[in-house]
DNA sequence: GCGGATTAAATCACGCCATGAATTAAGCCG
DNA sequence: CGGCTTAATTCATGGCGTGATTTAATCCGC
């Protein structure tokens, strides 16, 4: 049942040289034989060998050849980015949001439906996810048989144990079996996480986290959230709820917090919190442009001003936390009111971070900002069944259930 | 040069496989070849392949035979813990500590050199070492050449790059390239670690941390530091210098730190800050009798009992910081002045904690002391050529790289 | 337009590996 | 002292990566 990773025997060895060709090629295309060779330090030989199953199987295709002066030219590889597709679901608050996409990440098709706050129930949420998942197949016309998986984004923990597990505090969803409800309408492998999660994924590969080891993705949206991380992958944790980084405290008896705890981050720089913090009327009948409004005013309005500098001086001692902590190459700031509190005061958050970080480690860490748009947990999410495909786990393995089931 | 650790031969998949074997076998000795087969999901005749290379080459043992009823009894296998010696270096802010250790970490020799807090600098900490390591030599009758390795432990940040530099702030060091100074005085191979990262090891291995994946190591003596273990092992970030918990910011604004910030947990948890916020003199003529003296004052002294009801109530938000952000399976507390206060207050420490942790990560994690004693950073630091043994990296190469030289 | 030079890629022979099956070793028990 | 049982080794087999060799595909100079 378990997809155990096996090791040891000689033919997990292929398996890993054949991964790692995969993620090689993937992350830069298109390239030569010759060139996936140095940069793998597999042998010549070996890349070929493997490079004629992967062809053979349709996952790489040849993509023209580069011109010599005097030898035969470099044929150039890259992944066929229709061997197969990809869908990610976004649930958000609001919404539940479905896209499919091909191997390059193009995006093919698209489902949106709003989410009423007040039916956020699972069998709400199941409906909707499915109904996005016939939605985009019909769409696009992509059949069931070429979708490589779907990968899920939701809000809240995601227990990955033998059976998957949401914990969503602001759904009220307590030890909701996800997939298995989702699997009573779909046969095709299911990737679940936090949407943080996969936001910081989608960052981390396409965005302003690619080819970082060690990064954390901080997201400020009305809570505050963060993807950690190390060794080129999202931290997890021993129960899968590592990254809360808006529940540490930066103030000791500080502002109560909606968690029950106070003086949290979330309590000073969620845009929630921050509009509390100033108190007043703003034009704008959501957050989202209350905040707007509440950093327009800051040009004239004292208030405001001395707020957002409050909120620099608070988001710059929780990212200097992370740097101390993690000792990171990159901070990145993103969700909605991270980018929309970044583009104003990303120096002044830069300045505050400096002052609470340790010299050597705040010099080695560059603080930017996300460079995808909101769509991230969706594709983020998409790239869950990619993973297993460049890993060469389970992906066939689940596909010979599907058909066998 | 650099010891790249290669992959993708079928050479390197005989390394591996080893390296599982005698893991599996140094945590959990004695034990048969049918049980390793077991638990490494290696096949029974791989197992006799690779342990009969072990035994031939003396790394392991066998160590009589467990009785059977009715069936040829099983043999039982452990590291000969003969085979070679390790010398793990203390190096504190008071004294530098040189142990000599087989490979069950039995101590074989100890040396112990005070070191006067006007005379830290490199030249005479690198003849301490060197001196200590003659001597233990000498003390426990092995031959240099029976050595596998020397680990130190210093304090600072170590930057593992092409060339180790250290640099550490209270010693008053700026990257130090101590391997390259120690290296004018021994040929053997040499493993340059920060003292916390080194200590956090040895509890990982031999202490409260035995058999974790993820944990957080805190410790408290004058100052505040911690090492971060994920998936295993120790977390050192981009440039090696993660785990500065006690540099984190648990109130903005706060009290100021040597560190130049203010607010940091350790100007309110580290020994110095917690006898400065008490402020009234204390019999001891040091730290460390001080606070205990300040501990014993607690039971009638009003104002010294608020000291360190505040110092619960930080340390156990500054260990919810790790707790949320982690969700590590254990926090371990240590440090002289960690242990100290834990022996009172854990209670106390783990009340606060759970107030500022969010629910879900906290009932997964268990918050201990630390189970061995002071000496534990030149333990910790003897691991380290064990780890490069057990892994076989180097290890051999070095050794011939030196009897070459 | 044609051979030689040049470089890329495929093929081949070799050595190494893990493994299931078969075999040998080493003890119990009646 | 033979069966019986279990541990450990040995053996034959199929895979694998690799350096050396061969084939493929281009350019260049004449």
């Amino acid at each position: 049942m378990m997809a155990e990773r096996r090791r040891g025997t000689v033919r997990d060895l292929r398996r890993d040289n054949r991964s790692v060709l995969l993620w090689s090629l993937y992350f830069d295309q298109p390239r030569s034989r010759q060139d996936l060779s140095r940069t793998t330090g597999l042998s010549p030989a070996s890349v070929s060998n493997v490079v004629r199953d992967l062809i053979d199987e349709g996952i790489v295709i040849e993509a023209g050849s580069v011109d010599s002066d005097g030898g035969r030219p470099r044929v150039l590889l890259r992944i066929n980015p229709d061997h197969g597709y990809v869908v990610g679901v976004d649930v958000g608050e609001t919404r539940v949001r479905v896209e499919l996409f091909d191997l390059a990440m193009t995006e093919r098709a698209k489902a949106d439906y709003p989410l009423d706050p007040r039916e956020r129930g699972v069998d709400v949420v199941v409906d909707r996810i499915l109904a996005g998942l016939a939605a985009v197949l019909a769409g696009s016309g992509v059949g069931s048989s070429a979708v490589l998986g779907v990968g899920v984004g939701v809000p809240g923990v995601v227990e990955q144990g033998p059976e998957v597990l949401v914990h969503g505090q602001t759904f009220g969803w307590d030890a909701v079996p996800l997939e298995r409800l989702l699997r009573a309408g779909t046969d095709l492998p299911l990737h679940i996480d936090n949407g943080a999660k996969t936001m910081g994924q989608a960052e981390l590969w396409f965005g302003a986290g690619r080819g970082a080891q060690h990064a954390v993705v901080g997201l400020i949206g009305s809570g505050v959230g963060a993807s950690i991380i190390t060794r080129g992958s999202t931290h997890r944790g021993s129960t899968s709820s590592a990254g809360e980084w808006g529940h540490t405290t930066v103030m000791v008896g500080g502002r109560s917090c909606r968690c029950g705890s106070s003086g949290c981050l979330e309590a000073y720089v969620g845009a929630e919190a921050i509009l509390d913090r100033y108190g007043r009327a703003l034009p704008g009948d959501d957050q989202e442009s209350a905040l707007a409004a509440l950093i327009e005013a800051a040009a004239t309005s004292a208030a405001a001003a001395e707020v957002l500098d409050q909120t620099a001086l608070y988001l710059g001692a929780g990212i200097a936390d992370l740097i101390n902590l993690f000792n990171p190459e990159r901070i990145i700031l993103g969700g909605w009111a991270g980018l929309l509190l970044g583009e104003k005061l990303l120096p002044a958050i830069r300045e505050a971070a400096r002052r609470h970080a340790l010299r050597h480690p705040f010099a080695e860490t560059s603080i930017e900002l996300c460079r995808l748009g909101p769509d991230a947990v969706a594709l983020g999410a998409a790239t869950l069944p990619v993973e297993h495909l460049l890993n060469g786990t389970a992906a066939s393995a689940t596909r010979q259930n599907r058909s066998a089931g």
